[in-house]
Parts: C-alpha cells; sequence; structure tokens
DNA sequence: GCCCAGGTGGGTA
DNA sequence: TACCCACATGGG
C-alpha cells in the first residue's frame, strides 16, 4: 500500500475506533487558548487543566488582567503543572506584549496571510510552532497541523513521514497528505493513538489499532 | 526512589 | 546545523 493509502487507512481505523473529535469551546478565545497551550507545554493533560482551573478561578484571563496579575498568584495557580515559574513569567509577559503591541486583539489569527499570522505568533515568547499552530487550527481554522511529540512519533513509526523529519518536514508532509478540513481530525486522533501505545515511556504495540499498517516494528 | 512526560529557549561547537 | 541542557511537578 502506498503512503497516501496508508495515510487514509489510519485516519479511517482512528475515527472507528477513538470517534470523531471536537472543536474544543476554549478555541473561539484565541487569548485563553493560547495561556492553557503555554500550561500544557511539557504537561499531561489533567495537570494542565487542574492549573488553567486554578487560575481561572483567581483571575479573569484576558491580556489586561494577565498583564497586571501578581506573578506570585500565577505562580501558585500553576504549580502542579511544572516548570511553573517559567510559565507565570511568558504568561505576564505575553499578556503585556498582547496588549502593548497587538492593542489586545488576537484579530490577525483571521486576517493576516498565514504566514504573517503564524510569524507574529513566533514572536511572542513562550510560543514555538507547536503552539503557533495550534491557535491557528483551533482559532482560526487556519490549514496548519500541529505536532506534538505523539503526532512526531505515531507519524514516523506509521511511515507516514521520514524518520529524521524535523518539525516544518513533518507539519508538510501531514499536510500534503490530509485535507485541511481534517487538520484537527488526525491532530487530536494521532495525539490518542500516542498516548494509547505508549504509557510511561514504555511503548505496547499490541495496543496499537493500525499496527496491521505500520511498515515496520521500530519506534 | 527512579524514570518519564514534552515545548520553548538559550547555549555550544 | 545539530545537539545539549534547564525548566519542575506528578504518576507509573
Amino acid at each position: 500500500m502506498n503512503r497516501r493509502n496508508r495515510a487514509r487507512e489510519i485516519l479511517k481505523v482512528l475515527e472507528l475506533r477513538f470517534g470523531i473529535p471536537r472543536f474544543p469551546e476554549i478555541a473561539t478565545d484565541p487569548f485563553k487558548l493560547l495561556v492553557r497551550t503555554i500550561i500544557s507545554q511539557s504537561t499531561t493533560e489533567v495537570n494542565t487543566r487542574r492549573a488553567y482551573e486554578n487560575l481561572s478561578r483567581k483571575m479573569l484571563l484576558t491580556p489586561k488582567a494577565l498583564a497586571e496579575a501578581d506573578i506570585k498568584e500565577i505562580e501558585s495557580s500553576l504549580f502542579v503543572a511544572g516548570l511553573y515559574r517559567n510559565k507565570s513569567r511568558v504568561i505576564k509577559r505575553v499578556s503585556q506584549l498582547v496588549l502593548q503591541e497587538l492593542n489586545g486583539s488576537f484579530d490577525f489569527i483571521y486576517l493576516d496571510p498565514l504566514e504573517k499570522a503564524r510569524e507574529k505568533l513566533l514572536s511572542l515568547p513562550g510560543v514555538g510552532p507547536k503552539t503557533a499552530d495550534i491557535i491557528l487550527l483551533f482559532s482560526a481554522k487556519r490549514p496548519v497541523l500541529p505536532i506534538d511529540t505523539h503526532i512526531n512519533r505515531v507519524s514516523k513509526r506509521l511511515g507516514l513521514v521520514p524518520i529524521k523529519a524535523d518539525y516544518e518536514r513533518i507539519r508538510k508532509s501531514l499536510e500534503a497528505l490530509y485535507l485541511p478540513e481534517e487538520y484537527f481530525k488526525v491532530h487530536i486522533l494521532f495525539i490518542r493513538l500516542g498516548r494509547r501505545i505508549c504509557k510511561a515511556g514504555k511503548p505496547n504495540h499490541s495496543e496499537c489499532p493500525v499496527n496491521h499498517l505500520c511498515p515496520s516494528r521500530q519506534l
């Protein structure tokens, strides 16, 4: 089976197995999504939720409120998520920049040409390619496919992208294999697959519903 | 008590 | 370019 057909087949199996994911409600507010995505960096889903709820109980999640917030208040909310000093500094700084440089508005993610919007996001502290692409896809429905560590591992194991591909190469390869309206689905379902077959660093490929579609047994 | 999760940014050669 | 490390808590 060639790569494109395998890609199609894999998505079909994952949809059947995990269902078709829905856009999360938070995506309607790109700033809140940014805050949550920064909290989620290198952190499990459960602890991300705890920290995000702590923070939203304590203050409004707007650029103004966070820019003016006491850093200690942010830190105590984010403690459970780990890397909390970094993340607190980054969230406060990014809020100040959004206020000062962007007039508190994220409208550019909908209006600017894609590459320009992406560069603007990447220029913000704490925003790397994955975080930028999450905002662009989830909130603005722009045709980009964010790559996280699960997607990286899974798409290489499935032989959909070259083993040595870096972030941009993986993104471009997967984007070429799927339709833009499928990117969100692919993003979520590949992550679910990655979590399913790799718990606590121990891969368990017998749990992999697309194991028969893997060209190799490695990774 | 060890090992791992896992994105960004800064540093080195 | 390619690689290394810091950041830090929580769960297996």
